[in-house]
DNA sequence: GTAGGGTTAG
């Protein structure tokens, strides 16, 4: 059996499973006019008990205190918790770092070296990785992946590939597998320049394969050079190694991506032409891909075309169709397919709701997107950040300041904690009334912001501070100012 | 976390 099939029938399985256990409690359940309460999850209560202690010592208490037996599983789904907020995540992280029995595994290191990482704390970070040498658990070359990620993503793209070739002396030693990540990491992060130039030099010590052309070629395709990228394949082929279907799939969403909509459509034609296999990654490239550029038509036709070949679309392939009908034709079609797939067994997920939402909200029908985000928690599909951003933002747009804050409200209590784009929605949204009390909340919020380890541009701080200092309120712009200068944004003014 | 398909909007 195909692998497509698998996961088809893997999905439909677990609807199937899903429903069979709703019945079989209808018919055992001794009282069902009382269905049981949906329990907590144990890392949201968890994650609330660490939210509401402030310092590390009072937290050790609690966490000692409580008879909670702490698991690898456990300690990491509590930092997925605490992911947006990083100071708490840490702190939670080392004050079970002397725990009396619990030791901390490999990966849960790897996720608070990356929450280090994204905080610019480098001195824990570092601190991170020897300790996880002391206890012979790493660090592991994922370890590595995730320190370049971040180096990459600060703007220090040369002190991560210093990185990556001392790694070694970690007794981490590179190969092919982490040169090709390091490569990856380099593309996806806007630095294919660098990328390439760190693959002409190494490939012949690592023995660049296909995978690294592959993503050299993607490199070249993600900032629309398509050219480049069919120069490097060329190259490729010439040193006697065979694309892949990926191949094919990197530059045909290429072509999509740079709008030569043309050749990605004899490009689409040709490998078919040639006999070579089309997989669901292909069909779901050319349905997005026509869907963007508004030939819905297109779009369906292709959508037919792969079932007619047997091809079965993923619930990828859904939510690329449903987007682009969103987008580019009617939020009632898209609700069509999408009621479509649900009667077809397969189950909607986070991407898929997001996408119905905001088609709903663009068509300024924000009842009905906040029927579908309460649909996902009966579904058993948690909204999480994305989702309200969406919601946050679109209430922001249409003047309805109080919904956006209602919603924002809801995220408290550790289940679904903002993140920064949640933050700047609201402070900007805040400048749009014009009244006083917007200014104090958009203070407010600057600083929980700041508290939480994400930094607001100087324009944000300034825009704030002004905000503040025409109503009046200067002892919050005061402090606002103690927190800029000590993050180093400093107004131009208050420079040298 | 060795590659390919599905989120924001200006």
């Amino acid at each position: 059996m195909s692998l497509l099939l698998f996961k088809q029938l893997s999905s439909k399985r677990r609807r199937n499973s899903h429903f069979l256990l709703l019945q079989h409690s209808f018919y055992h359940s001794k009282s069902p006019i009382n269905p049981p309460q949906p329990q907590p999850l144990q890392e949201s209560v968890i994650a609330n008990l660490i939210l509401r202690n402030s310092t590390e010592t009072t937290l050790t208490q609690t966490l000692e205190n409580s008879s909670i037996s702490w698991s690898p599983d456990l300690v990491n789904r509590v930092l997925k918790r605490l992911w947006n907020d990083g100071p708490k995540a840490l702190t939670f992280f080392q004050s079970l770092e002397n725990h009396q029995t619990y030791k901390h595994s490999s990966s849960s290191y790897d996720h608070a070296i990356d929450i280090a990482g994204r905080l610019k704390d480098y001195r824990t970070l570092w601190a991170l990785v020897a300790r996880m040498r002391t206890q012979r658990i790493g660090p592991t070359p994922k370890t590595f992946a995730i320190i370049t990620e971040r180096y990459v993503s600060a703007g220090k793209p040369d002190k991560a590939v210093k990185i990556f070739l001392s790694m070694h002396e970690y007794g981490c030693p590179q190969d092919l597998h982490s040169f090709n990540t390091v490569l990856d990491i380099l593309c996806k992060s806007n630095r294919i320049e660098m990328a390439y130039h760190f693959f002409k030099v190494f490939r012949f010590k690592f023995r660049a394969d296909v995978i690294s052309y592959n993503i050299i070629a993607n490199g070249w395709c993600l900032i629309k050079k398509t050219a480049k990228a069919l120069e490097v394949l060329k190259e490729m082929v010439e040193r006697g190694l065979k694309p892949s279907l990926s191949t094919y799939n990197v530059l045909l969403k290429g072509y999509f991506r740079a709008g030569q909509i043309k050749q990605a459509w004899d490009f689409f034609k040709e490998i078919k032409r040639r006999g070579c296999e089309i997989d669901v990654v292909t069909y779901t490239t050319v349905i997005h891909g026509f869907g963007i550029v508004g030939e819905i038509g297109k779009a369906r036709k292709v959508f037919d075309e792969m079932i007619k070949r047997g091809c079965l679309p993923t619930v990828e392939t859904y939510n690329a169709f449903i987007q682009v009908l969103c987008k580019k034709d009617n939020v009632e079609n898209a609700i069509v397919i999408f009621d479509e797939m649900v009667s077809k067994g397969y189950v909607p997920n986070q991407m898929t709701y997001n996408v119905v939402i905001r088609g709903l909200c663009h068509a300024g029908e924000m009842d009905r997107a906040m029927e579908y985000m309460g649909r996902m928690k009966e579904d058993e599909c948690e909204p999480n950040v994305q989702t309200f951003n969406v919601v946050i933002r679109y209430y922001c747009d249409t003047g309805e300041l109080e919904k956006a804050l209602e919603v924002f409200h809801k995220m408290d209590g550790g289940a679904y904690l903002p993140n920064v784009d949640t933050y700047n929605v609201l402070i900007g949204a805040m400048f749009v009334r014009k009244k006083p009390d917007d200014m104090v909340i958009a203070g407010r919020l600057l600083m929980e912001m700041v508290g939480k380890g994400f930094m607001p541009r100087r324009f944000t701080f300034n825009r704030v501070l002004n905000g503040l200092t025409v109503i009046g309120n200067h002892e919050l712009a005061r402090e606002i100012l103690r927190v800029q200068s000590n993050s180093g944004r400093l107004p131009r003014a208050f420079k040298i």
